[in-house]
Order: C-alpha cells, then structure tokens, then sequence
DNA sequence: TAAAAAATATGATAATTGTCAGCTATTAAT
DNA sequence: ATTAATAGCTGACAATTATCATATTTTTTA
C-alpha cells in the first residue's frame, strides 16, 4: 500500500498544505481503487462520505437534464479531488462521476477531511480557494453556453483538450472522448457534433485517426472563439 | 452610521459566524455606500479590494461575452455577501456588478475580511460552505443554458424570481426586470425574450402591468421545465 | 471468425432562435 | 409641454440546431 507522505500526486491539490503527521493518518484510512474506463465512480444523489484523489486517468462530472440528456460539466484529471463539493455543502452529489480511461483513485473519509478542515486553517483556505476558481470557471462555462454557437463551443473544447491534456509525439491529443461525449460536453445532438467535426475535417482544422482527434490548425480553432 | 454587531442583514452571510469583537472591528472600517438604480459597482477586470454587504436592493452579476452581449450569472439580493469570489482568489473580479434598484450596501475592505477568514475556523467554514453552494447552483446553470429551451429557460427564470423575491399583495413579482435583462439572464436575443413574454402573456401564463410581472398560472409555467 | 451491437456518418426536414427593419409606447431631457 | 431617447413590440427572413431515417464503420460478444 502507498504512503500519502511519499505521494507526489498531492502537490496538485489541496492536500499539499497537510502536515507530515495528517497524512500518515490519512494513509492509514484511504482505500487505493482502480476504476475502469466507463465504471461509475459515484450517481447523481448518492452520498460520496469522502473525497476521491485522483492518482491517474480521467473522469467526466455530468448531470441529467430533464430532457433525459447527460450534460458533462467538468473532466476531473490527475491530480485532482473529487467529491470536495458536496462534502463541503453536506449534501448528496448533484454530479454522477464516470471514468473516461482507466483509472488510479484513493478514497479518504469524509471524517477526516472534516478533521483536517476545521485544525489546518492552511488546507482550509487551500480548499476554498480551489473552490472560488472552481467557481470562476463555471461562470465562464455559463456564458459560453448561453452565448456561443455549438460551432464555438465544439472549437474551444478542442483547445481546452489540448491545454489540459496536451499530445502525444504524433501530435495526437492526450485525451480520447466518444463524439456522444464532445456533444454532452457542449450541450447538443450527438448528431451535430459528428457534422461539426467532420466540417472540421474538411477544413483542415483538425484530423483523425480512429477515435483520436489531432488538432491541424489551431489558430483557425482560436479565430472561431 | 450603523454597527455590525447590530446589523441582523449578517445572519443572512457568513458573516453570522463573527464573534462580537470582530464585528465591532469591522464596523470601525467599514463604509456605508447608497448606490442607484443602473450604477455600476464594480466592473469585470477590476480589483475589488473587499467584499460588499448587502442591506438592501438587488444587483445583477455579469459578464461580457466575446458576441458584445452581457450575460448575467447572477442576482445578488439582500443579505448576500458581493466580491467573496475575486477576494479569495486573490484575483480581479470576472464578473460585473450593475445594481437593478436603488441599493444600500457596506463595503469591509480585504484585510479585515482575509483576518477572520485565517483566525475564525467558523466563518471560513461557512464561507467554504456558501461557495460549494454557488457551485452546485453554478452547475445546475450549467446545464439549463446546454440543453433546454428559451422558453423553459425564460419559464424557469420567472418561477426562480418568484420564489426568491415574492410577489406583492396585488401578486406582482417584487422585482422589476427590463426585457434586456430578462433575455441577459436566458442567454437570448433580447426579441426572443419579448417574443416569448408575449406569448406566455397570450396563453395566460402570466400578465403584466408597466414592467410589473405577474405569474397567473404557475403550474403551467412549472410543466414547462 | 461470424454475428450482433454500438458508434460514426450523412441526408432530409422541422423546429428553434437570431437578425434586421420598422413601428409604437414609455420615459427622460430640454 | 415638446422633443428626444429609450424600451417594448412585431413581422419577415436567415441561420442554427434538433430530429428522424438510414447507411456505414468499428467494436464487442458469442
């Protein structure tokens, strides 16, 4: 079993501000899960009681619209925490949790991340601060919804992949997503996604290779924004 | 000028969670501003160097797309805490605040509030708690704006203003929006809002007097989500 | 490996929404 | 009180996006 003192992954998140002797006691009571690529990690509603740390993989946050259309709101990568929210808000998740590869996860109580919240006022503020940038970027989320075409959305989600999960040496994107997830993380028909990205195709923007995406011409991408 | 520790508009905010001491701090720097209808507060990219109080009077928080259409993310109301957001990020505000009616409001400068967030585990607590709660509202946003319609949107807004703003004895809404802002806050043409105002007004969903809105048929509008 | 299932692709068409123009009512300014 | 400015309204039309149908390709399963 790894040691959260030896873990590197923590630097990334809020867990870096926990003291030597808070993480051993974390090690003590954290669960190390792998996850396959399309398991739930949690649904919509459950009670999580802790918070995930993601040591490797991916996974998509989404929510059921009424119109029984999954929309994804967040890709939650390496490094990150999960399941801070609804802890914090002592509330059921408003999001299901679904892994997009392969995944590494450690789960750590809820119990303790209470401890460790209300005696390191470092971690704490590390927590809310992660929060308040959380919530900065779905502000933006909000205005590129309701202001954007699917076109620009689709055209700025290629960037964001590109950012966030860079490409491998042939130029391929780091990160491969079904043409149902590029349209629930945009918020259209699978259908127009697909035409959209075969637009795409055409115009040189970007290439394919099976289910990979290579971005052709990023400042093409960058002009429709 | 009015004392915090006398104020009951703090029981509404984490600013319950101050203990008597600091409230009386706070009073001693904070300034008491009177802010009218259409007045901006602050503007996105700005530094805000505080947080706002609101005693009375509503105020829209909105951002600016690259379309040159404002969309509005939030309204902020009496009771709510204003600029908590770029305060703890450390960062320049990303949205902007434009008051809606004649507002009354204290501004407490950043150091005192940084002061108790470091040295009251409660209030930054609570603090941490009101941000997990924008969040999930943030996300429920999210997905309204990616996959339902103008009209259920536009629907959703009147019940939404409803239920947070009430309605005065004659049953009309008590807040008063311009078509502008109702289409700002669905993320339409400003044509599109009035168009379909319009028609909820013909079907006898709703009716209006001046700018005044009255929901007659509030469970129509509710199967319409 | 063959069959079944799922994902991707594309066309045709309908529904939704945006844009532009012009007009009326309301509010603000002189 | 009159004029100017703003807000609200409506029609016509264009653009975007969704839906349904149907191939085709890829992946999974037996």
């Amino acid at each position: 079993m790894s040691k959260c003192e030896q873990c590197i992954i923590r630097q990334f998140n809020s867990l870096k501000a926990l003291h030597k002797e808070d993480l051993v006691r974390l090690s003590g009571c954290k669960t190390t899960k792998t996850i396959k690529k399309g398991e739930v990690i949690f649904e919509e509603g459950e009670n999580v009681n802790g918070v995930y740390c993601i040591k490797d993989g991916v996974c998509k946050l989404s929510k059921l619209s009424t119109n029984g259309k999954d929309q994804i709101v967040k890709l939650v990568t390496k490094g990150d925490l999960l399941g801070q929210r609804s802890l914090i808000s002592d509330d059921t998740t408003n999001l299901s949790a679904i892994a997009v590869n392969d995944m590494e996860v450690c789960f750590i109580p809820k119990s303790e991340i209470v401890h460790d919240l209300k005696n390191n006022v470092n971690f704490s503020m590390d927590m809310l601060k992660e929060m308040a940038d959380d919530l900065k970027l779905a502000d933006n989320v909000i205005v590129d919804m309701a202001q954007k075409s699917v076109k620009q959305r689709l055209a700025e989600t290629l960037l964001y992949l590109q950012d966030n999960f860079g490409e491998d040496d042939e130029g391929l994107l780091n990160i491969v997503l079904s043409r149902e997830d590029y349209a629930n993380i945009v918020g259209t028909a699978t259908e127009s996604a697909i035409r959209i990205l075969s637009q795409f195709k055409k115009d040189g923007l970007i290439s394919t290779k099976g289910k990979h995406v290579k971005i052709e011409n990023i400042n093409a991408l960058k002009r429709m924004e």
